[in-house]
This record gives C-alpha cells, sequence and structure tokens, in this order.
DNA sequence: CTCCAGGGATGAT
DNA sequence: ATCATCCATGGA
C-alpha cells in the first residue's frame, strides 16, 4: 500500500467544506488541514488552498492508480464538471432563493456510489446529521474494508453483498434501530440482483423513484435523496422537515392548510430543472445561515 | 384518520 | 447531570 500525492487539481467555483457540511455525505472527517474520507475502495485525503484541491489518494489493493485515473475519480466524485454558474441562474429569483445563492456559494451535489448512498439513506430516517455520521462510521468500521491515507485510518463502506450476510441483531448493534430489518432485507435484494442498482440508471426519473420506493424503509424523501445524491437527477427534490418549514414560511405564508401533495406539486414545477440544486441550497442556508436558523423556528 | 417504534447527539436548564 | 427535542418509514 503506498500513498501518492497528486499534482493539485482546478477547482474553480468549488467549496469543500460547504458541500461536505450539506448533509448529503456523512462519513467525510476533518484531518489536518482537510478532509479524510473514501471513494468507493480509495482512501482519499483532499484539502482546499483557494481554487485548487491539493489530493492524496491511496488504494488498497490495486496501486497501478495512475494520476490521471485518480483526477478523474476526484472531478467526477466532487462533480467539478457541473456548470455551477448556469445551474443557479436557472433558479426562480425571488428573495429566499437569493439569499440560498448568496450564501451557498460553491457547494455541489457529489455522485456518490449508489449503494453507499441508497443505504445510508435507509439509516437516515428519522435521525439528524450527527446520527447519521455515527452509523456510517460504525458500519464501516465493523464491515468495511481498512483503509489508510496518510496517517489516518478510513474504511470503506460495506458492499450490499457484505451487509447481505449479517444478522439484524448485528445491524442493531449499530444503533440503527427498527432500521435494521430494512436496511439488511434492501441489502439482500441487492445482493441477489433482484435490485440492480447500476441498471436503474437507465430508467425515467418516475421510474426510477418507483423502483426505489419499492424497497423496505425507502419513501418518497429517501428515494429522492438517492435520485439527486447517487444519480445525477438534478430535478429530485427530497421534502424533509427543514424544506418544509422553509417552503411554508417563505412560499405559503399565512396559508392554514398546505398539504403534501401541494408542496411536492409547487416544488416540482417552481424551482426547474435543477430543482435539487434549489433544494439543496435552501435545505443548507436554513440549517447553517441566515437569521434564525436555531432549527425550532415554527 | 391517528399513533407509534427506537436512539444518541444536541442544547437548555 | 438530567431533560426535552429532533426526525421518515411502515405497520397497527
Amino acid at each position: 500500500m503506498r500513498t501518492k500525492f497528486l499534482r493539485e487539481i482546478a477547482a474553480p467555483d468549488f467549496d469543500l467544506a460547504r458541500t461536505l457540511d450539506s448533509g448529503q455525505v456523512f462519513h467525510w472527517e476533518k484531518y489536518r488541514d482537510g478532509y479524510a474520507g473514501a471513494i468507493n475502495s480509495k482512501g482519499v485525503y483532499v484539502e482546499q488552498r483557494g481554487h485548487r484541491l491539493k489530493v492524496a489518494l491511496a488504494s488498497s489493493r490495486d496501486n497501478k492508480e495512475h494520476g490521471q485515473d485518480a483526477q478523474a475519480t476526484i472531478r467526477h466524485y466532487f462533480a467539478l464538471d457541473h456548470p455551477l454558474a448556469e445551474i443557479c441562474r436557472s433558479f426562480p429569483s425571488d428573495p429566499a432563493m437569493r439569499a440560498a445563492r448568496d450564501f451557498c456559494a460553491g457547494l455541489r451535489i457529489i455522485r456518490q456510489p449508489h449503494w453507499e448512498c441508497l443505504a445510508t439513506f435507509i439509516t437516515s430516517s428519522m435521525k439528524q446529521v450527527a446520527h447519521i455520521r455515527q452509523i456510517s462510521r460504525t458500519l464501516r468500521q465493523r464491515f468495511g474494508k481498512r483503509l489508510r491515507i496518510l496517517d489516518c485510518e478510513m474504511h470503506s463502506f460495506p458492499p450490499a453483498r457484505r451487509v447481505a450476510e449479517l444478522t439484524e441483531q448485528d445491524l442493531r448493534a449499530c444503533a440503527l434501530g427498527y432500521r435494521a430489518k430494512n436496511l439488511l432485507a434492501t441489502a439482500r435484494l441487492v445482493a441477489a440482483g433482484e435490485a440492480d442498482l447500476k441498471q436503474w440508471n437507465e430508467l425515467s426519473d418516475e421510474a426510477l423513484r418507483a423502483r426505489l420506493c419499492e424497497l423496505p424503509g425507502v419513501g418518497a424523501k429517501v428515494a429522492n435523496c438517492v435520485m439527486l445524491f447517487a444519480y445525477e437527477r438534478l430535478r429530485a427534490f427530497p421534502i424533509d422537515v427543514w424544506i418544509e418549514r422553509v417552503l411554508k414560511q417563505k412560499y405559503f405564508p399565512g396559508r392554514r392548510k398546505v398539504t403534501p401533495g401541494q408542496l411536492r406539486s409547487f416544488c416540482e414545477t417552481y424551482f426547474g430543472r435543477h430543482g435539487g440544486y434549489a433544494q439543496q441550497y435552501l435545505f443548507h442556508y436554513a440549517r447553517r445561515g441566515g437569521p434564525a436558523s436555531g432549527g425550532t423556528a415554527k
């Protein structure tokens, strides 16, 4: 095993810290002046220096990694090819959206591995970000492969076939609670090939959402997260309590009853073809930004 | 329609 | 140190 420092990678219009703190990915840890994490089975260290990323990448088995491939891996994972300026121009121009856009400069929606993203969001239901991070860490440490990047120990996310051979008790011991049964059942469907996550890439948004929602532990919210964060369906608009709060406050002020169906159809049309990005920016701004970001606002 | 499971970090006291 | 709060899916 060896660690390789790469040339720095150009990363204009990118904010690494903001991207990793925006509730879309849960395993990156602050380390030295950057972050340590894993992309598939590779340990990765990444540090932002202005408009460039300094990256170190280690691979546990296949050391034939070429610099170009590694750069491509990083560029692809962090979606450095997304045309952010154009995406932001496609947002509706209202006060809430403009404030969120200004606050979230450089925040990108990354491309996560399908299974890892699906599994993580199954464990996320009724959990807050800190808990989800905890669960992800435990699953990785117990069932993933050990990786080392610089002097930092990391673990890859266990593949579906690994999770499929565990018991519900094993998973409950990772603080999954009632989610253990769902994660196990879904892992077995994926491992058996009954749910072919890669093949689902070819499906339309509607068909993909329908397939995802058939999986145990996956409802509309989790399905939309997986579509957005793993399948690059940039129109998918997950509605959680934070977003619901924002939407009701900013777009339905004073309205007594707003049904989930009304919210959903509004989001599908109003925010346009990059609605998922709009959602992520509104979400991050509500959690981390502006006034009254405490979370208890009604 | 309502009610609830199950759990650890977080912030208030 | 104790306590209330946060939170999405699925089944009763």
